[in-house]
DNA sequence: CTCAGATCATCTCGACTCGGACGATCTCGA
DNA sequence: TCGAGATCGTCCGAGTCGAGATGATCTGAG
């Protein structure tokens, strides 16, 4: 039998991968999958559904005014998908919906105490896998790292010159 | 802006990511967002479906005889999943399934001409792109952003410590 | 003031994904 | 030789995702 199953009553993807190292987008595809295994394992174990869920905390914890609409960009996540991410944040009262009083159109979810306390064991939990996976890689590395990670998540042109 | 919306029949994720560069999970997240968002857009220019039909092509060019569910596990994609994008590959001639004649159980999907030249040109459009994302990053910082790639791919010890 | 058009959150519905069957086939011990 | 158990590819059903439609609300022109 399957030994180290989770016993998710979700579906849940758990694709291990032993990639081959040929490709840079190879590559990348593979270590956002690895880096995905671990956190959806973290975020459920404290009770969140999904690496997802995090993510959204993270974006709400910064403290800033945003729409649902927004926040959805932000994170790289559907808006209509935010939805349903929302909800059940809401009903853990991890967030809460606030009508924003100056267009009654838009949503401005915040992030909850409860919800900031997570956040922080999450990001505890996420630093140590951080950590276990930059293990032996300089600090200069890591700077490089994230610079190219930076350029190449922001896009080839970012703005296309109005062509 | 927008603008360049693809006029896509099949379902498809199109969400641009403007992300904080926070944190390395998050940079990760976006980065192969982005990557993924052009390496679709090439694949369907040239009939494939996603760029994932082209990383199953990808992994058969190398000539090594694998079965499904090993090749299901080398392109990080559920053994389920890959049955319909190998029916969708075999339609368009691209590969082909062989009765492995030593275990019939097994079979070998192999790729044709046809397909390995679909995949030379996709190769094409890809190492244009990663040009394009590394434009002005040095040869050295390149290998570094492999090397860490790869290290977090392969896991921090694949197999954690049930602590 | 009124109304047309824009914009927000939500709902709907078709397409996709994956865990858990299933049949076919292999392997190995008796 | 035979049968129990493992392993392969495939199928099915529940769950998930996201493009487009919908309803509520705002904005601006007349």
């Amino acid at each position: 039998m399957g030994a180290v199953q989770a016993d998710r009553t979700t579906t849940k993807p758990m694709t291990a991968c032993e990639s081959f190292p040929d490709d840079l987008t190879i590559l990348l595809h593979a270590a956002v999958n690895q880096v995905t295994i671990y956190l959806d394992r973290a975020a459920v174990e404290m009770g969140l559904n999904d690496a997802r869920d995090w993510l959204v905390l993270a974006a709400l914890d910064d403290g800033q005014q945003r729409t649902q609409l927004e926040l959805s960009r932000v994170v790289c996540v559907d808006k209509t998908t935010l939805i349903t991410v929302l909800d059940r944040l809401e009903k853990q009262e991890l967030v809460v919906r606030t009508v924003d009083p100056s267009d009654r159109r838009v949503r401005i979810p915040q992030i909850t105490d409860a919800g900031r306390r997570v956040y922080a064991t999450f990001a505890v939990a996420r630093d140590e896998a951080e950590a276990r996976a930059l293990d032996g890689v300089s600090a200069g590395d890591r700077a490089v790292l994230v610079d190219i990670l930076g350029r190449i998540a922001r896009g080839p042109d970012a703005d296309v010159p109005a062509s």
